[in-house]
Formats: structure tokens, C-alpha cells, sequence
DNA sequence: CTACTATATCGTAAAATTACGATGAATGTT
DNA sequence: AACATTCATCGTAATTTTACGATATAGTAG
């Protein structure tokens, strides 16, 4: 079916899925990368790093931004693209928690 | 195509994205947090414990085991599965550098 | 050996993802 | 006004994901 039940789970079991999600192709970990090293972010300069068309780095830009992760200002003709310092910390304590979680067990 | 070019991003990209996709999944969250929670983690109680079917789950279950952030030892009839240590630290770890390698800058 | 239980795998269908070129919209330049 | 630049969106194709029922496999019990 390729549709997931999200009704089924909690918010937060959603949530983390989401934000994983948007985490989980390589060119969107690039882009990511790429915001946190260089202070400047325009758009361009994203699709010249990329090894990808501009219409597929426009694609990814989307759903990063569609969680959050990341926003984008309108800068003259280009967009300035930048992390979303509030979701990006939201992210990093949920999903931090979920690994804190952890405690070593020995089971089987 | 549906097919991400993994070829053109670095190992470590590819794994972040890799580990970050096996918990872009609800059901899959849900799994992990069962299994830390959890002393005991034989398979057919993660079925109950799910909105999916056996067979469903049992997919999931291949998906995190792939990347190897569980394991399943056979243990009779049942499989018992748990988190595998060495591998979850080290998730643990990069997306926590990933997270940490941000510093509030005032951009855009 | 037969029957039962637990889990994995197969087959399949619907939907989502990834990718690209082409087109469109908005802004800036000449 | 005409044109170039920047980016988003559309259309499309291949592939993957999600999900389920049915079937296969392996172990346990009787």
C-alpha cells in the first residue's frame, strides 16, 4: 500500500518518524552538512555541491523543509536557505532522548 | 527512479541517511522503544504490541536489522530480539555529532 | 510421525520516493 | 520593454516502500 497508518501511533512516535525520515536519503544529510558548515546558503550554491539536477535539490530542499528542519528567505532572486534553529533543537532533544533511552541490557 | 545515487555522497553521508531511514518509519520507532523498554523481546509480543500484521512486522523487523541496530537470536520456536549495543552507540553517536555540529548562527 | 506454534518469505497491489527535463513565476539587468 | 537569472512546480518514469494474505520453514509437543 506504501501508505503508512500514522493514526495507529502516538504524536510522538510520528514525529521522530517524520524527522527521521526527512533525515534519511544521503543528499538531504549533504544539505544539512552543508547549511551547518557554511554560513552563507543560498540556494545555487546548494545545487553546485550536489550532484544532483536542481529540480531534484529543489525536491529534497522541500521536505526538509516540510518537517521544519530547515527554512527558506526569499533574497531578491534567490532564496537564502538556513537551519531552523527551533525545530533543529526540538529534533536533536527527541532524538537524543530516544537514544538516551538505551541502557545496556543483556538479553539474549 | 526511485533510486537514491548513493555513489555520489561519502560513506558517512550514506550511513547517517541509512540509519536515519530505518527509524523514518512510526511502526519502526514504536519497535525500538518496545524493545528498550522491555526486558524480554520475542517477536510475537512486538506483533501484538503493533497495529500490523504479523507479516508486516516481521518486514519492519528486517529493515532494522539491516542496518543493524537490532538483532534476533533464535530461541526455540521464537526469535528474541533486542537492540544491538555496538551499533546503536554508534548511531548514537554520529546523529549526535550531526545535531552538535550546529551552532546558532544568525542568517537569514 | 503428526499437529501446532512462531516466524520468515513470497506474491501482489497501492502509494510514495527519487530523479530529471521542461515550464512557469518572480526578480534583477540592460 | 526585452532578456537573463534563480528557484519552484509540473509531468513523467523507474524504483522502493508499505501492507497484507498465503505459504513455507523450523522447532515443540503429543
Amino acid at each position: 500500500m506504501g501508505l503508512s497508518k500514522t493514526e495507529e501511533f502516538t504524536k510522538t512516535q510520528n514525529e521522530l518518524a517524520a524527522l527521521a525520515k526527512a533525515l534519511g536519503h544521503p543528499a538531504r544529510i549533504a544539505i544539512v552538512q552543508y547549511l551547518i558548515k557554511t554560513r552563507v546558503c543560498v540556494c545555487g550554491d546548494i545545487v553546485d555541491e550536489l550532484p544532483l539536477s536542481q529540480s531534484t535539490v529543489s525536491q529534497h530542499l522541500k521536505e526538509l523543509k516540510k518537517v521544519g528542519l530547515i527554512k527558506g528567505n526569499i533574497e531578491g532572486p534567490s532564496v537564502c536557505y538556513c537551519i531552523d534553529e527551533k525545530v533543529w533543537n526540538r529534533a536533536k532533544k527527541m532524538i537524543g532522548e530516544l537514544f538516551e533511552a538505551y541502557q545496556t541490557q543483556n538479553c539474549c
